[in-house]
DNA sequence: TATTATACTGTATATATATTCAGTATAATT
DNA sequence: AATTATACTGAATATATATACAGTATAATA
């Protein structure tokens, strides 16, 4: 990182202070307004010289878009876990769209590490307690035991259910609640890809 | 703060994250872009409903105006809740020979605040999702109301059941499983204490 | 029953904003 | 001596953006 000069320090801090205060960056005009310049190309150059000399960030055409290079901001702002609804057909990503919410939870809460909460859709393991719109605390992992509860996808559909390995080809997925059948897969025939375990579970009344 | 609804939630959180990736915060395109809405004014309504219930303050008429409302960052270095076990007999008590351990969770995060967790003993609330050795979060109150799940003392023992107050003076207490018997309570003649009722729920597996 | 809150699409527009261009001037490098 | 970086003013403009307005629809509430 190069030499700042007294002037584009200025700026720099003026930046920060900016948005401190407001919680966004500000604009070439509200930089002049601070620092008492009379045209915002001012601003415009010195915001250009702190981008050459890599301590911001410029977005080209986006309205204050003004980032800080912080690259010893290393802290991970614990934002917490995402809670992601159970879609009946396709992959519980992370992706925006799917992200409900942020709860924050201490690391290692439920024992072990886990990766993100499931949102729960339905009761085919009411009789393990686990009731619709429960949370469920998900590791990601392929590495189950039978008898785990796993997230598991099968062609698009994802589920949750108990899982038996009968056979190395031969894999039951258990519901617990009579209304429910096992859900019985050759591996040869059908692809499973187990998302994750449970290993917690939350439930907001 | 008022409640949040599960749009609004995502919206919420979309802000958090466009913040973390980018450094400022979205335009209601950038939002409907993320979230997949197709008109702005999806955004803009969802912003103002935020605005309003206070989680978040616009700067009107200004680009990216968004700030997130941070109340009282005061990070609360707390010790936890404590885990009380359910005994068969006594008040579950805050006295220390009662404390199993203190688990450290983020205050509200059941939505309102709660005091103690609780460890469940035996399947009387199976069909609720209540599990043995599960965590009721424990609010003291006596204010319930039908259908709350709550935890009672009769004379020295301590239950948890669903409260239906059928006459001024006849409280019926429902466990949920058909093994187990409602039990049926005359103000008049036996003493009937809330400790308080149930907010949430946290299992480990 | 009417009203309010939620949850959207779709169009339109005033203005907030980035950004370029044209200058002036000083100091530091090459 | 010629270039380059710094440090500004001032005007112009394309476009990024907030925001209002007009609808539709559903669920909750009074």
């Amino acid at each position: 990182m190069k030499d700042i000069t007294s002037q584009q320090s200025k700026v720099l801090n003026c930046i920060q202070l900016y948005i401190k205060k407001t919680g966004f960056p500000p604009t070439r005009a509200d930089i002049c307004r601070e620092l008492g310049f009379k045209s915002p190309n001012s601003a415009e150059t010195h915001l250009r010289a702190l981008e050459k000399k890599g301590f911001i960030s410029i977005e080209s055409g986006t309205s204050r878009g003004i980032a800080i290079n912080n690259p010893e901001t290393a802290e991970e702002e614990d934002l917490g876990y995402p809670i992601i609804g159970l879609v009946s057909a396709g992959s519980p990503t992370l992706a925006t769209e799917n992200i409900e919410k942020n709860v924050k939870c201490p690391k290692g809460f439920f024992g072990s590490n886990f990766d993100y909460f499931l949102r729960v859709k339905g009761l085919s393991m009411k009789d393990a307690g686990i009731m619709e719109d429960d949370l469920i605390a998900v590791k990601k992992t392929q590495d189950v035991k039978n008898g785990d509860i796993v997230i598991a996808r099968i062609d698009d559909e994802v589920t949750v259910k108990y899982f038996h390995r009968h056979s190395p080809s031969i894999i039951h997925l258990q519901p617990a609640n009579n209304d429910f059948s096992d859900i019985e897969i050759n591996l040869e025939e059908t692809e499973l890809y187990i998302e994750g375990k449970s290993i917690g579970l939350i439930r907001e009344n």
